[in-house]
RNA sequence: CGCGGGGUGGAGCAGCUGGCAGCUCGUCGGGCUCAUAACCCGAAGGUCGUAGGUUCAAAUCCUGCCCCCGCAA
Protein backbone atom coordinates (compact mmCIF):
# COMPACT_ATOMS: atom_id res chain seq x y z
CA UNK A 1 0.00 0.00 0.00
CA UNK A 2 0.56 3.86 -0.73
CA UNK A 3 0.39 5.11 3.23
CA UNK A 4 2.04 8.30 4.95
CA UNK A 5 3.44 8.06 8.38
CA UNK A 6 2.35 10.49 11.12
CA UNK A 7 4.69 10.16 14.10
CA UNK A 8 7.08 11.73 16.29
CA UNK A 9 9.13 10.82 19.24
CA UNK A 10 11.26 7.32 19.15
CA UNK A 11 8.28 5.10 20.19
CA UNK A 12 7.61 5.19 16.51
CA UNK A 13 10.47 5.10 15.11
CA UNK A 14 10.35 1.17 15.32
CA UNK A 15 7.31 1.77 13.79
CA UNK A 16 8.50 3.31 10.25
CA UNK A 17 11.58 1.22 10.36
CA UNK A 18 9.55 -2.08 10.12
CA UNK A 19 7.44 -0.58 6.98
CA UNK A 20 10.49 0.54 5.55
CA UNK A 21 11.63 -2.93 5.32
CA UNK A 22 8.04 -3.54 4.16
CA UNK A 23 6.62 -3.91 0.97
CA UNK A 24 4.14 -0.59 1.94
CA UNK A 25 5.46 2.11 0.48
CA UNK A 26 5.80 5.30 2.05
CA UNK A 27 5.30 8.44 0.34
CA UNK A 28 5.01 10.65 2.44
CA UNK A 29 6.14 11.31 6.66
CA UNK A 30 4.41 14.33 8.55
CA UNK A 31 6.16 14.73 11.89
CA UNK A 32 5.92 17.82 14.37
CA UNK A 33 7.85 20.98 14.28
CA UNK A 34 10.82 21.23 14.85
CA UNK A 35 11.17 22.49 18.83
CA UNK A 36 13.78 24.79 21.15
CA UNK A 37 14.77 21.53 23.25
CA UNK A 38 16.86 21.27 26.16
CA UNK A 39 19.23 23.77 27.95
CA UNK A 40 20.12 26.36 25.81
CA UNK A 41 16.81 25.91 23.90
CA UNK A 42 18.47 24.58 20.85
CA UNK A 43 16.06 23.53 17.85
CA UNK A 44 15.53 19.55 18.11
CA UNK A 45 14.20 17.45 15.46
CA UNK A 46 11.86 14.87 16.28
CA UNK A 47 13.73 11.27 16.02
CA UNK A 48 11.31 10.52 13.05
CA UNK A 49 12.62 13.21 11.26
CA UNK A 50 15.73 12.10 11.56
CA UNK A 51 14.84 9.01 9.83
CA UNK A 52 12.99 10.31 7.37
CA UNK A 53 15.65 12.40 6.68
CA UNK A 54 17.88 9.10 6.64
CA UNK A 55 15.73 7.66 3.47
CA UNK A 56 15.29 10.91 1.88
CA UNK A 57 11.09 10.96 2.39
CA UNK A 58 8.64 13.36 1.65
CA UNK A 59 8.41 15.22 4.91
CA UNK A 60 6.52 17.67 6.24
CA UNK A 61 6.32 19.77 10.11
CA UNK A 62 2.57 21.31 10.07
CA UNK A 63 1.89 22.91 12.90
CA UNK A 64 -2.09 22.32 12.66
CA UNK A 65 -2.15 19.32 10.57
CA UNK A 66 -5.71 19.83 10.20
CA UNK A 67 -4.84 23.05 8.12
CA UNK A 68 -5.59 23.47 4.38
CA UNK A 69 -1.83 23.69 3.71
CA UNK A 70 -1.31 20.30 4.95
CA UNK A 71 -4.51 19.06 3.97
CA UNK A 72 -3.19 19.81 0.44
CA UNK A 73 -0.48 18.19 0.57
CA UNK A 74 -1.53 14.83 2.31
CA UNK A 75 -3.85 14.88 -0.54
CA UNK A 76 -1.35 15.21 -3.23
CA UNK A 77 0.83 12.40 -2.27
CA UNK A 78 -2.49 9.68 -2.45
CA UNK A 79 -1.87 7.50 -0.20
CA UNK A 80 -3.88 4.75 0.58
CA UNK A 81 -3.96 4.63 4.44
CA UNK A 82 -2.61 7.11 6.72
CA UNK A 83 -0.54 5.65 9.44
CA UNK A 84 -0.45 7.27 12.72
CA UNK A 85 1.75 6.49 15.59
CA UNK A 86 2.38 8.77 18.43
CA UNK A 87 1.91 11.91 15.98
CA UNK A 88 1.07 14.17 19.36
CA UNK A 89 -1.88 16.37 17.35
CA UNK A 90 -5.30 14.97 16.46
CA UNK A 91 -6.71 14.37 13.37
CA UNK A 92 -10.00 15.95 12.50
CA UNK A 93 -12.93 14.40 9.64
CA UNK A 94 -11.25 15.64 6.72
CA UNK A 95 -7.96 13.71 7.36
CA UNK A 96 -10.09 10.84 8.86
CA UNK A 97 -11.83 10.54 5.30
CA UNK A 98 -8.95 11.47 3.28
CA UNK A 99 -7.45 8.48 1.96
CA UNK A 100 -9.64 5.16 0.88
CA UNK A 101 -8.69 3.18 3.75
CA UNK A 102 -9.15 5.91 6.49
CA UNK A 103 -6.36 5.64 9.16
CA UNK A 104 -4.94 3.38 11.56
CA UNK A 105 -3.12 4.01 14.86
CA UNK A 106 -1.11 1.99 17.44
CA UNK A 107 -1.84 2.66 20.59
CA UNK A 108 0.37 1.75 23.77
CA UNK A 109 -2.15 -0.37 25.75
CA UNK A 110 -4.67 -2.93 25.34
CA UNK A 111 -7.34 -0.66 24.38
CA UNK A 112 -9.91 0.23 26.43
CA UNK A 113 -7.64 0.78 28.94
CA UNK A 114 -5.43 3.60 28.99
CA UNK A 115 -6.37 5.65 26.79
CA UNK A 116 -4.57 9.01 26.53
CA UNK A 117 -1.54 10.58 26.26
CA UNK A 118 0.46 8.84 28.80
CA UNK A 119 -0.68 4.87 28.98
CA UNK A 120 3.16 3.14 29.83
CA UNK A 121 3.78 5.19 32.48
CA UNK A 122 0.16 5.27 34.01
CA UNK A 123 0.24 1.21 33.39
CA UNK A 124 3.13 1.03 35.86
CA UNK A 125 1.91 3.94 38.29
CA UNK A 126 -0.71 1.66 38.68
CA UNK A 127 0.85 -1.37 39.58
CA UNK A 128 -0.86 -3.19 35.99
CA UNK A 129 0.92 -6.73 35.66
CA UNK A 130 0.13 -6.63 32.52
CA UNK A 131 0.18 -4.17 29.39
CA UNK A 132 0.41 -4.38 25.87
CA UNK A 133 -0.11 -2.46 22.36
CA UNK A 134 -3.33 -2.12 20.09
CA UNK A 135 -3.92 -1.44 16.42
CA UNK A 136 -7.38 0.62 15.66
CA UNK A 137 -8.96 2.42 13.11
CA UNK A 138 -8.47 6.59 13.83
CA UNK A 139 -12.46 8.15 14.54
CA UNK A 140 -12.47 11.27 15.78
CA UNK A 141 -12.50 10.18 19.67
CA UNK A 142 -9.16 9.77 22.16
CA UNK A 143 -8.33 6.66 21.49
CA UNK A 144 -11.59 5.09 21.10
CA UNK A 145 -11.66 3.72 17.38
CA UNK A 146 -11.98 0.27 16.74
CA UNK A 147 -9.51 -2.51 17.04
CA UNK A 148 -7.58 -4.54 14.95
CA UNK A 149 -5.49 -5.96 16.21
CA UNK A 150 -3.76 -6.30 20.10
CA UNK A 151 -0.64 -7.84 21.44
CA UNK A 152 -0.25 -8.96 25.02
CA UNK A 153 3.23 -7.76 27.04
CA UNK A 154 3.59 -8.83 30.93
CA UNK A 155 5.19 -5.72 32.87
CA UNK A 156 8.28 -6.97 34.96
CA UNK A 157 7.44 -6.44 39.08
CA UNK A 158 10.30 -3.77 38.97
CA UNK A 159 10.03 -2.73 35.32
CA UNK A 160 10.32 1.06 34.66
CA UNK A 161 8.76 2.85 32.06
CA UNK A 162 11.55 2.93 30.04
CA UNK A 163 12.28 -0.59 29.66
CA UNK A 164 8.46 -1.47 29.24
CA UNK A 165 8.62 1.39 26.53
CA UNK A 166 11.36 -0.09 24.53
CA UNK A 167 10.05 -3.58 24.38
CA UNK A 168 6.21 -2.07 23.54
CA UNK A 169 7.72 -0.17 20.55
CA UNK A 170 9.27 -3.24 18.99
CA UNK A 171 6.27 -5.19 19.67
CA UNK A 172 3.73 -2.65 18.52
CA UNK A 173 5.88 -2.27 15.23
CA UNK A 174 5.47 -6.19 14.91
CA UNK A 175 1.49 -5.85 15.15
CA UNK A 176 1.21 -2.88 13.41
CA UNK A 177 2.79 -3.71 9.76
CA UNK A 178 0.39 -7.16 10.91
CA UNK A 179 -2.59 -5.14 10.86
CA UNK A 180 -1.34 -3.22 7.44
CA UNK A 181 -0.72 -6.35 5.98
CA UNK A 182 -4.39 -7.69 7.31
CA UNK A 183 -6.04 -4.29 5.99
CA UNK A 184 -4.62 -4.58 2.49
CA UNK A 185 -5.97 -8.27 2.00
CA UNK A 186 -9.19 -7.12 3.40
CA UNK A 187 -9.38 -9.70 6.10
CA UNK A 188 -8.68 -6.99 8.63
CA UNK A 189 -11.55 -7.47 11.82
CA UNK A 190 -12.74 -4.33 13.68
CA UNK A 191 -13.98 -4.65 17.12
CA UNK A 192 -15.65 -1.62 18.76
CA UNK A 193 -14.04 -0.41 22.18
CA UNK A 194 -16.59 -1.54 25.08
CA UNK A 195 -16.80 2.23 26.45
CA UNK A 196 -17.95 0.92 29.79
CA UNK A 197 -14.27 -0.98 30.37
CA UNK A 198 -12.69 2.52 29.19
CA UNK A 199 -10.27 4.25 31.25
CA UNK A 200 -7.51 6.76 30.73
CA UNK A 201 -4.38 7.90 31.15
CA UNK A 202 -3.75 11.41 31.23
CA UNK A 203 -0.35 13.78 30.15
CA UNK A 204 1.74 13.89 33.20
CA UNK A 205 1.57 16.52 35.60
CA UNK A 206 3.63 17.95 37.72
CA UNK A 207 2.50 17.25 40.77
CA UNK A 208 2.68 13.60 39.52
CA UNK A 209 6.48 13.71 40.15
CA UNK A 210 6.13 14.75 43.65
CA UNK A 211 6.75 11.34 46.76
CA UNK A 212 4.43 11.44 49.48
CA UNK A 213 5.60 9.38 51.99
CA UNK A 214 2.93 8.81 53.25
CA UNK A 215 1.72 6.61 51.12
CA UNK A 216 2.44 3.07 50.64
CA UNK A 217 5.93 2.07 50.23
CA UNK A 218 4.42 0.15 46.95
CA UNK A 219 2.77 3.07 45.68
CA UNK A 220 6.08 4.93 46.02
CA UNK A 221 7.75 2.22 44.39
CA UNK A 222 5.13 1.67 41.49
CA UNK A 223 5.58 5.40 41.14
CA UNK A 224 9.23 5.84 41.05
CA UNK A 225 9.65 2.91 38.52
CA UNK A 226 6.63 4.74 36.61
CA UNK A 227 8.21 7.79 36.04
CA UNK A 228 11.42 6.36 35.55
CA UNK A 229 13.58 7.68 33.16
CA UNK A 230 11.92 10.49 32.87
CA UNK A 231 10.81 12.54 34.08
CA UNK A 232 11.19 11.25 37.57
CA UNK A 233 10.05 10.84 40.49
CA UNK A 234 11.24 13.49 43.36
CA UNK A 235 11.65 14.12 47.12
CA UNK A 236 11.98 17.18 48.49
CA UNK A 237 15.87 17.25 50.46
CA UNK A 238 17.15 20.46 52.06
CA UNK A 239 15.48 22.32 49.35
CA UNK A 240 16.05 20.92 46.53
CA UNK A 241 14.83 18.28 44.41
CA UNK A 242 16.10 14.85 44.61
CA UNK A 243 15.38 12.36 41.92
CA UNK A 244 14.94 8.72 42.49
CA UNK A 245 15.57 6.59 39.98
CA UNK A 246 15.69 3.37 40.84
CA UNK A 247 13.78 1.75 44.04
CA UNK A 248 12.99 -1.08 46.17
CA UNK A 249 10.23 -1.96 48.91
CA UNK A 250 9.16 -4.22 51.74
CA UNK A 251 6.01 -4.34 53.41
CA UNK A 252 7.45 -4.35 57.38
CA UNK A 253 6.88 -1.23 58.82
CA UNK A 254 8.55 1.11 61.26
CA UNK A 255 7.53 3.48 64.08
CA UNK A 256 9.87 5.88 62.30
CA UNK A 257 7.34 9.06 60.87
CA UNK A 258 7.31 8.54 57.03
CA UNK A 259 9.87 9.95 54.80
CA UNK A 260 13.34 9.50 57.56
CA UNK A 261 15.75 6.88 57.12
CA UNK A 262 15.08 3.93 58.83
CA UNK A 263 18.51 1.98 57.70
CA UNK A 264 21.45 2.02 55.60
CA UNK A 265 22.50 -1.34 54.22
CA UNK A 266 25.41 -1.62 51.46
CA UNK A 267 23.32 -0.56 49.00
CA UNK A 268 20.33 0.38 49.67
CA UNK A 269 19.35 3.66 51.81
CA UNK A 270 15.68 2.23 53.27
CA UNK A 271 12.96 5.37 55.08
CA UNK A 272 9.83 4.65 56.37
CA UNK A 273 6.51 5.46 53.98
CA UNK A 274 2.89 5.07 55.26
CA UNK A 275 3.12 1.61 55.09
CA UNK A 276 6.37 -0.68 55.03
CA UNK A 277 9.37 0.55 53.86
CA UNK A 278 10.91 1.93 50.53
CA UNK A 279 14.72 1.59 49.89
CA UNK A 280 16.40 4.33 47.81
CA UNK A 281 18.88 2.40 45.31
CA UNK A 282 20.00 5.17 42.70
CA UNK A 283 19.41 8.97 43.36
CA UNK A 284 20.17 12.11 41.66
CA UNK A 285 20.04 15.61 43.34
CA UNK A 286 19.17 18.20 41.42
CA UNK A 287 22.13 19.24 39.00
CA UNK A 288 23.89 16.67 39.70
CA UNK A 289 24.54 13.11 38.16
CA UNK A 290 22.44 10.32 39.41
CA UNK A 291 24.69 8.19 41.72
CA UNK A 292 24.51 5.25 44.41
CA UNK A 293 21.86 6.40 47.28
CA UNK A 294 24.12 5.47 49.53
CA UNK A 295 27.34 7.73 48.28
CA UNK A 296 24.46 10.48 48.34
CA UNK A 297 23.52 9.74 52.37
CA UNK A 298 27.42 9.69 52.87
CA UNK A 299 28.48 12.87 51.33
CA UNK A 300 25.26 14.97 53.19
CA UNK A 301 26.65 13.21 56.20
CA UNK A 302 30.35 14.31 55.21
CA UNK A 303 29.28 17.99 54.36
CA UNK A 304 27.33 18.43 57.72
CA UNK A 305 30.09 17.88 59.86
C1' C B 1 22.29 34.65 23.39
C1' G B 2 15.80 31.10 28.22
C1' C B 3 17.26 30.31 33.97
C1' G B 4 20.59 27.63 37.08
C1' G B 5 24.09 23.92 39.65
C1' G B 6 28.71 21.32 39.03
C1' G B 7 33.67 19.14 37.33
C1' U B 8 39.13 18.02 43.89
C1' G B 9 42.59 10.42 45.26
C1' G B 10 37.92 4.23 43.16
C1' A B 11 32.64 6.63 45.05
C1' G B 12 30.20 10.92 47.47
C1' C B 13 31.56 15.64 49.36
C1' A B 14 34.40 19.99 52.10
C1' G B 15 38.08 23.54 51.06
C1' C B 16 37.51 28.58 46.84
C1' U B 17 37.85 36.39 52.02
C1' G B 18 45.06 32.85 47.72
C1' G B 19 50.24 30.29 51.46
C1' C B 20 52.70 22.75 52.52
C1' A B 21 45.16 19.20 49.73
C1' G B 22 40.87 17.43 54.03
C1' C B 23 36.32 14.36 55.42
C1' U B 24 32.98 9.92 54.96
C1' C B 25 32.88 5.31 52.31
C1' G B 26 35.60 1.80 49.68
C1' U B 27 40.51 -0.75 49.09
C1' C B 28 44.97 -3.05 51.58
C1' G B 29 47.21 -4.58 56.51
C1' G B 30 46.17 -5.37 61.68
C1' G B 31 43.03 -5.44 66.21
C1' C B 32 38.33 -6.36 68.48
C1' U B 33 35.10 -10.05 67.79
C1' C B 34 28.69 -12.59 67.02
C1' A B 35 28.23 -5.01 66.55
C1' U B 36 21.36 -0.07 65.73
C1' A B 37 23.58 3.31 59.23
C1' A B 38 27.75 5.13 61.97
C1' C B 39 33.84 -0.68 66.45
C1' C B 40 39.36 0.68 66.94
C1' C B 41 44.46 1.38 64.78
C1' G B 42 47.52 1.98 60.54
C1' A B 43 48.62 2.28 55.06
C1' A B 44 48.28 3.07 49.91
C1' G B 45 46.02 6.35 46.45
C1' G B 46 45.14 13.16 43.88
C1' U B 47 48.70 16.55 36.98
C1' C B 48 42.42 19.83 42.20
C1' G B 49 38.31 19.06 33.89
C1' U B 50 41.61 21.65 30.23
C1' A B 51 44.58 25.91 28.04
C1' G B 52 46.43 30.51 29.27
C1' G B 53 46.77 35.00 32.53
C1' U B 54 47.52 37.79 37.40
C1' U B 55 50.92 36.76 41.73
C1' C B 56 56.75 35.71 45.56
C1' A B 57 52.75 31.98 45.90
C1' A B 58 46.32 29.52 42.96
C1' A B 59 42.16 23.99 43.94
C1' U B 60 41.30 28.98 45.56
C1' C B 61 41.26 35.48 41.47
C1' C B 62 40.56 36.58 35.69
C1' U B 63 39.75 34.69 30.46
C1' G B 64 38.91 30.89 26.58
C1' C B 65 37.59 25.75 25.70
C1' C B 66 35.67 20.73 26.91
C1' C B 67 32.32 17.71 29.76
C1' C B 68 28.04 16.42 33.30
C1' C B 69 23.36 17.73 35.30
C1' G B 70 18.65 20.36 37.26
C1' C B 71 14.55 23.82 35.78
C1' A B 72 11.70 25.98 32.13
C1' A B 73 9.82 25.05 27.18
Amino acid sequence: MRLVFLGSPDFAVPSLQKILTSHHEVIGVVTQPDRPKGRGNKLAFTPVKELALAYSLPLIQPRRVNNEESLAQITAWQPDILVVVAFGQLLKAPLLELAPLGAVNLHASLLPAYRGAAPIHWAIINGERETGVTTMRLDLGMDTGDMILKARLAIGENEDTGSLYDRLKVDGAGLLLETLDLIEAGRAAYEPQDGALASYAPLLKAEDELIDWRKPAFALHNQIRGLSPTPGAYTQFEGKRLKIRQSVYRAESSSAPPGTIIEIEENIVWLAAGEGRLGLIEVQPEGKTKMPAVAFARGKRASNK
